[in-house]
DNA sequence: TCAGTTTCAATCAGATATGATCAAAAGCAC
DNA sequence: GTGCTTTTGATCATATCTGATTGAAACTGA
């Protein structure tokens, strides 16, 4: 037995790592140097070479996989909540997109279930103001359109008067919302950037549909995001009260309760 | 050339160590002498030319093969060679930047390596077109605004005339821009809309500072991006060709070579 | 807030790999 | 065979990598 045969070259171990963190988005460097049977001071030059190419953004004790969990925890946190329902609801919202249409996806941890879907379909058009979005469609995916503006770290989104310009020159079949709340009166959200954004978004599409799980019904945040007239189809879970859903149909709003 | 025993001999060496790569993606130099019976040196020397035709990629320790471990995804192919180079570039482009400066930060490898160094960067204001440098700033960083556009893949940018009406509102103390190629006639690029937008930036710069390593100086590509004198400063590596620099600096552009 | 614990960066010495150099070996032309 | 060129393998100084150590920094829980 060669020494040099047992011990792992560079490359080897920042290929593991990659490995170990493409599995559990977070490692910590104990385990990561444990797994890799080298010590800790390699794993963390490792770390710190595959930073600054990008690979992976260490953290404290650890290093986690760009664009997963814990990279942006507040964002993130939300996804974690109701994955069950955010995924049905993503379904049932799959049906309402056709090959060839333009569709807008808006920031949102239930939209971005939906983007998710849509990886294999390079028929459509998407236009939106997330990076998340475009991360899911960066490799490969529909047409993807990024609205610009400045980005909000808090939800990941692009937004502000410069988005404006280049919305005003599109428009899309069906514009798929996500919100903080959403009301009779319409919906809310905490930003007004984002609020902005997204109801001049909802004025040039010829449908509206809100992606909204049950939390979100009955809502009610800081700044309208737009009145319900504007929203042509709302989906959410089962466990929305029969109550609101009724008034959002007397409104003239469908509701589907996924 | 009636030297064909001799060459047979390296090539069939070389075919070896292409198969050993094809199964392992990596290997050692001490194995691969070992499996061919030749000596280190010999391998080494192997190595490097099958690194210079692009064969293969060489780690301390060994090689890996292209595609394979540590290889960055397709837009980072390019990069994966001289990464040092292109290091040093973005460091010295590093001076460039003030707190409170609005800078552009271009698509391309060597540009991504300057936005790394500004994740800790709050003060100041950075407009991209790249969804790499939105990627690296999504956590935190400085104030980000993404100009629009449509999702180039193999580059990772966002081009055409969507971007325009966005960029057409702002302007910049300083555009750090990549290149295909650039020569005494100015930049090309592969791609005419990322041509198109590359040009609009760097007329709205009140500076322009071209990043491009050894290999970009004296290139040419498809599509004009620009003419020479559009640029203020083009840092590159120190392996660029003398002529070249000088007659770059008679036409008033300031180099640095690093 | 504070003390206790964990993790980190910097440094060092030993091990390993590398490039440069050079002489021996092999191929080739005559 | 001789003379020339190319390739090869060995040697050695230098560069790089690795793991241990240590003081500093960051995190944790009360």
């Amino acid at each position: 037995m060669i020494k040099s045969t047992e011990r792992d070259l560079a490359a080897e171990r920042m290929d593991k790592i990659a490995n170990i963190l493409r599995d559990r988005r977070i490692a910590r460097v104990s385990e990561m140097a444990r797994i890799l049977g080298a010590s800790e001071a390699s794993v963390r030059r490792d770390l710190v070479e595959m930073e600054r190419r990008g690979l992976l953004r260490r953290v404290h004790g650890g290093a986690v996989a760009v664009g997963g969990i814990g990279d942006e925890p507040v964002f993130d946190d939300k996804t974690a909540m109701a994955v069950r329902e955010k995924q049905r609801i993503a379904e049932a919202a799959l049906a309402f997109v056709k090959n060839g249409d333009f569709i807008y996806l808006d920031g949102g941890s239930t939209v971005l279930a939906l983007a998710r879907m849509l990886t294999d379909r390079p028929r459509i058009t998407v236009a939106t103001n997330s990076l998340r979005v475009a991360q899911t469609f960066a490799a490969s995916g529909p047409r993807t359109i990024l609205v610009g503006g400045e980005l909000r770290r808090i939800s990941q989104t692009f937004v502000g008067c410069l988005s404006r310009p280049l919305l005003e020159k599109i428009h899309f079949d069906t514009a798929f919302m996500g919100t903080v709340g959403v009301t009779t009166d319409g919906m809310t959200t905490t930003d007004p950037a984002e609020a902005d954004t997204k109801t001049l978004v909802m004025g040039r599409a010829a449908r509206v549909i809100l992606l909204a799980d049950s939390r979100k019904i009955g809502a009610v945040s800081f700044v309208s995001a737009g009145a319900l007239d504007l929203v042509d189809v709302i989906i959410t879970d089962s466990a929305a009260p029969r109550k609101q859903i009724d008034a959002f149909r007397k409104k003239g709003v469908r509701v589907l309760a996924v």
